[in-house]
DNA sequence: GTGAAAGCGCTAACAT
DNA sequence: ATGTTAGCGCTTTCAC
């Protein structure tokens, strides 16, 4: 016999004991669903109050197979961007009574997967954000974690509906400021290769060097972080652009911190973009030009197709697309010549 | 009969039959538990690994009286300080083993206590950030949430232990530097009256007032967002304070903001001081000067609490403390007046 | 070392 | 409308 000594809870059995009646009618009380007699419902409730009777989860969720919880899996939670989306999909969950289990893989790739796997096994659904995963592993990955929502990249397998951001008009949209500003040497300091919406941008950026032949577009390399963006600037002042996009808000960050230890003024000498509008984007030296992404609803978006999805309420539109918009502040600017041949 | 249609996983159950054994034998094999015969070990894991047998926690969890995760609750997600520590528990967490499933307040502290203990219900154990509860409420609260781990503060009730910042050093720390700089004239701008750290700082405060005599102390009232900052400045102007100490890096930041806006220069005509060291208080205008806070070590020793809790091994100290160290950066200098007379 | 079986606390089908 | 009871999938005693 499986008589193990825990702390002894009160359980429902206690509450039907004390208000006489059976298990199931408590049961129905505490979830208030069927009709039950208003004075049993009431001597119920007060058993239960009385008692301070607090349903244990572990019993429901094995009872209905399901747990009320999905995970959020993100590849850095020190990363502003899947603060913004972690914390949209916990708020938007938590209106609904849902809560999130958090896996980061700390942006060790090589884990994701069976942190994926692990958190859907725990949870009813996982929201993924898993940039760097290659697509054919994520295909394979997919159907497993099924009811699964993506965040910032798609796959064919499944019914695996996706929130997009996208970063490829975005960085259209700020190439074109660039240009519209009247520079005509402009350098893509990439993010990482393996990374979804880099490629994104770099697809945008092949549609804006067609609309715009007459600039010239050099592409560097380097990643997402900070520091990234600091060691850049070796790569940026060789490139002999005039003006830069940064991968993101982090890596224009990095690089105007290089560029001012260097005594390279922005936006005189060189003009510097960002990505994301996170937070702080606002508060560098000059403010940073960006394009704004709604990281906070791209979450509750998230949230609100994994709930479409739990609900078998299907969405008419599987993969929902935010549209970043550019901010212009001060890191942009008129090229230095131009500005001494055309004195507006 | 309660035979409901569920999507029906491979169960423990299918694996025992496939490779001819007991549902016990499984599981010890599962769990690496007992000596069992290497022969059917191996037998049993084949057939788990054909199977592709994933344990479900759920069962498990019911039948340990256990789920291996903690709640951490915290009042934003949104504040760099409570990410850092989210961060830091979920790591070393992880590292153990555990998930971790978050709870927003979202501010709302009425919520804080029914979501606290929702969150215990659901996990082993509750990691509670919680600077505005009240302590009664707290101490009412904390017997029903142990094993419990509070973070920036303290509670009489029960064997819970603590992981602090010492804040009151910090500002004595920071109040010092803007003393030694040459500044008479100080003025503090609080954080919210509830806040237990703002609590710590003010009776810092006030030990430094008896160190320094000469000092003039102000304390203005604010909050502790960016926009309190922001609109603090007409009382900091009105103090004709020359050393400000903000309540923490989110509000010097707003203040710097303002203070740019009234074209009041920092560090000439007032320093500024923050408070933590989130990750952008290097990219400010001027670069600030603050107190750095080891937040995401905060998070790891919480979940060590945690985990010497859950494991019976008691610590030493219940009550850990971190001493923040000042880092003087470009938003606190010497005062106007002073270098007029003393030119060095 | 292995198996049989009794729960863990709850929900839901079925019967009344 | 309420009670009875069979599980949900797993762990763990207890007996072999």
């Amino acid at each position: 016999m499986a008589k193990r000594d825990r702390p002894a809870r009160i359980g429902i059995s206690d509450v039907a004991a004390k208000a006489g009646v059976s298990l199931a009618t408590v049961s129905r009380v505490m979830n208030g669903n069927f009709r039950v007699d208003p004075d049993i419902a009431a001597r119920v409730r007060a058993a239960a109050t009385e008692l301070k009777y607090q349903p244990n989860p572990m019993g429901r969720n094995l009872a209905r197979g399901k747990t009320d919880t999905i995970g959020v899996v993100v590849p850095d939670l020190g990363n502003p961007t899947f603060q913004g989306v972690l914390r949209g999909v916990s708020r938007a969950a938590a209106h609904d009574g849902y809560r999130v289990l958090i896996a980061d893989s700390s942006e060790v790739s090589s884990e994701e997967s069976i942190l994926a796997g692990e958190a859907r096994r725990r949870c009813d659904g996982v929201v993924l954000c898993a940039p760097r995963m290659g697509s054919s592993e994520l295909e394979e990955l997919a159907p497993s974690l099924h009811p699964l929502v993506l965040v910032n990249r798609t796959t064919d397998a499944e019914d695996s509906p996706s929130v997009m951001v996208d970063y490829g008009q975005g960085i259209q949209d700020l190439a074109t400021h660039l240009a519209d500003l009247g520079h005509v040497r402009i350098a893509y300091v990439s993010g990482p290769e393996s990374s979804a919406s880099n490629a994104l941008r770099l697809a945008g950026l092949e549609k804006f060097k067609q609309g715009h032949p007459h600039v010239e577009l050099a592409i560097l390399h380097s990643g997402s972080t900070f520091e990234d963006g600091y060691e850049s600037a070796g790569d940026v002042v060789a490139s002999g652009a005039t003006g830069i996009l940064a991968f993101n808000d982090l890596t224009a960050m990095g690089l105007l911190s290089s560029l001012n230890e260097r005594g390279i003024k922005v936006p005189e000498d060189v003009s510097v973009t960002g990505f994301d509008d996170i937070p702080f984007a606002q508060y560098t030296t000059p403010p940073l030009t960006t394009a704004a992404v709604p990281i906070t609803e791209v979450g509750e978006h998230a949230w609100a197709q994994m709930r479409d999805l739990l609900n078998g309420t299907s969405t008419t539109e599987s993969v929902q697309v935010f549209q970043p918009h550019v901010v212009a502040r001060g890191s942009t600017g008129v090229p230095a010549k131009l500005k001494a041949s055309s004195p507006k």
